[in-house]
RNA sequence: GGCCCAGUGGCUCAGUUGGUUAGAGCGCCGCCCUGUCACGGCGGAGGUCACGGGUUCGAGUCCCGUCUGGGUCGCCA
């Protein structure tokens, strides 16, 4: 039988000397200096220990054991000659008595470099996941992922907020994604799903009369992947409050997470209460976005009027954005790049002119602009060494470029944003209804579980455009945290919100049979929220891809490739669920 | 589904205007080295330049198509 450790491969200093030990982990690296010298990196989850090895015995006993393997190393601890300060127990080192192979590694050659993994192809990293993880700068985010979901959760609790399981197996939640579908073994032809969210869950909880519900819910939506969207599953802090308002679940929220964001964060410093608010048609006309991120300074100023009839052929007639950025003196290429930058993310095209230093216009759509040099001046108050950027379309598609550019502005340019905080921000007021892009019809703006501002007289009353509802979305650092509400917790009103959209009251009770039900039995009113844990840890550990702080990643096709999912399944699984495929032809 | 970018030893990459035998670092194998810590030195193995077609005297390089991966738009209320 194998000893079992006495102490961990990050423990060990000048208290131990003299002491006999055994240590276990892996084989981390071998140094070897002469036939009967070398330094042996023993490896395990806490930290590395210095194995000395300058014995032929010991030598012997490392003999064709490949890196990687995992060892049992037992030995007496002793101060080094030469000490690393850069390492926890770099003031001693383990001379070994003897050296046990717990598990082989049997290759001597692996798919990547453990200690250079984040570079190696993502595909591999995937499919060696476990070799990826022991990487411990890929560790770390998961041991990171850890610690904040446990505070999170200890905050939450603090807060008297009850964590409360919901069902996985259960219907399509009408939310708008695809679900993924479970078929029943005992029911032939019927399906469960996969929650996209437990919304109907949590306000049903409100009714039962739970007064503050939480959970770290999965949630489960069959969409395409995005650099910041894993594909299939994902994780909400949801929460809900009985007889709340919007002010109450902003309170919680603006309480219980900057601590862990300032705790955790790459930067030291996020928002205090309250946090800035905006309004979404706010947000839309000084940022082109709903979601800006605050850190950049600049903001968007409508030109339609001045530079429509300025004869360059784009920007007639069209709306126009422009994006005014004070002393940005940037090379062409730099900014040949942003536009391209731009035009990629938004698809639409970004255009500039620039004031050199005489106050002459300049650069990009110039030869455009001379003749109302003095008013383009004038109007967006130009100094000498000012940059513009401008976008033109349709009111919509010009916001959203020049939003897009304004990002791209605000990272090169110097001096306008700040780049160590994160700076949280409310949108809040968003439209109850639009009208739909593709439809041309009335329909829900964000979701028909909200309330609408004015309740039942201003859905009799009012426009259905110029209706807001209590819907708030909440962002950080230009990233979309969470979308939350204030709900519609009133049958008749809800069943009224339905009908300005078409849809008749027997709509309402099909497409959420049990919440319907359960308000007209005594609802109290209720708010609340879902920012989304895998984007906050993103931001927190300061990652770009949202794989690297998911412990067993899905690659952008929803498929796990260390796991071979989804797979096809034995026939008798599939005749046990009355299922019969009707494959495409291949 | 559309668009953009990429694909060269196990890994990360270089490869000029199309021109001899496709290079480097890391890793691997062997030898040397008694205090290394990104150890060092010498030597070696390892390549269908993603795949298919085309242009050309000649293609890693140019063109077309396919596949794979990433990003993005659609989608995600």
């Amino acid at each position: 039988m194998v000893q079992s450790r006495t102490h961990t491969c990050n423990e060990l200093n000048m208290s131990h000397v003299g002491q006999e030990v055994t240590l276990t982990g892996w084989y981390d690296n071998m140094r070897r200096v002469s036939k009967n010298l070398g330094f042996l990196i023993l490896r395990d989850f806490y930290g590395v220990t210095q194995i000395v090895v300058e014995t032929e015995e010991m030598m012997q006993a490392l003999n064709g054991v490949n890196n990687e393997s995992t060892l049992s190393v037992t030995g007496l601890v002793r101060e080094r000659s030469n000490k690393n300060p850069a390492i926890a127990t770099g003031d001693v080192e383990v001379v070994p008595s003897a050296i046990k192979v717990l598990g082989k590694c049997i290759y001597n050659e692996l798919p990547f470099e453990i200690s250079h993994s984040k570079e190696a192809d993502e595909s591999a990293r995937l499919k060696y996941r476990y070799l990826d993880l022991r990487n411990p700068a890929v560790k770390e985010k998961i041991v990171l992922r850890s610690r904040i979901v446990a505070e999170l959760r200890k905050s939450m609790i603090e807060h008297d907020f009850l964590e409360i399981t919901t069902p996985i197996l259960t219907c399509s939640s009408p939310e708008g994604a695809r679900d993924y579908l479970v078929p029943s073994r005992n029911h032939p032809g019927k399906f469960y799903a996969l929650p996209q969210a437990p919304q109907q869950f949590k306000q049903i909880l409100m009714t039962a009369g739970f007064d503050r519900y939480f959970q770290i819910a999965p949630c489960f939506r069959d969409e395409d992947a995005r650099a910041d969207r894993s594909p299939g599953e994902f994780y909400q802090l949801d929460m809900e409050m009985a007889f709340a308002t919007q002010e109450d679940v902003f309170a919680v929220i603006e309480d219980v997470l900057p601590p862990v964001f300032s705790k955790y964060g790459i930067y030291k410093e996020a928002s205090k209460p309250p946090f800035k608010r905006l309004s979404y048609r706010e947000a839309m006309e000084t940022y082109g976005t709903d979601k800006p991120d605050l850190r950049i300074d600049l903001t968007l100023t409508e030109v339609s009027d001045l530079l429509q009839g300025c004869g360059f052929g784009p920007f007639a007639g069209q709306t126009i954005e422009a994006v005014v950025v004070t002393g940005f003196s940037a090379s062409r290429k730099v900014i040949d790049q942003i536009c391209a930058d731009t035009e990629v993310v938004s698809g639409n095209k970004a255009y500039w002119f620039r004031l050199d230093e005489q106050g002459a216009i300049v650069g990009g759509i110039a030869k455009f602009l001379q003749d109302s040099k003095d008013r383009i001046i004038e109007t967006l108050h130009l100094q000498p060494g000012d940059f513009v950027g401008l976008s033109a379309g349709k009111k919509g598609a010009a916001l959203k470029t020049a939003g897009v550019l304004r990002r791209f502005l605000g990272l090169k340019a110097e001096g306008h944003m700040r780049k160590d905080c994160y700076e949280f921000c409310w949108i809040v007021d968003f439209p109850m209804y639009e009208i739909g892009e593709e439809s041309g019809e009335l329909e829900f703006c964000h979701n028909p579980f909200s309330m609408p501002q004015g309740g039942m007289e201003a859905l009799n009353d009012r426009d259905p455009l110029e209706i807001l509802a209590y819907q708030y979305d909440l962002v950080c650092n230009g990233v979309e945290l969470s979308s939350g509400a204030v709900r519609n917790h009133d049958p008749e009103i809800m069943v009224k919100a339905f009908s300005i959209v078409g849809l008749p009251e027997e709509a309402v009770k099909a497409k959420f049979p049990a919440m319907y039900n359960a308000f007209c039995y005594g609802a109290p009113p209720h708010a609340g929220i879902a920012p989304g844990v895998d984007r906050m840890i993103m931001l927190i550990a300061g990652e770009e891809s949202i794989r690297e702080i998911i412990p067993f990643p899905m690659d952008k096709m929803a498929r796990d490739i260390m796991m071979g999912a989804p797979a096809e399944v034995d026939i008798k699984q599939l005749q046990d669920v009355h299922i019969k495929l009707d494959l495409p032809e291949a």
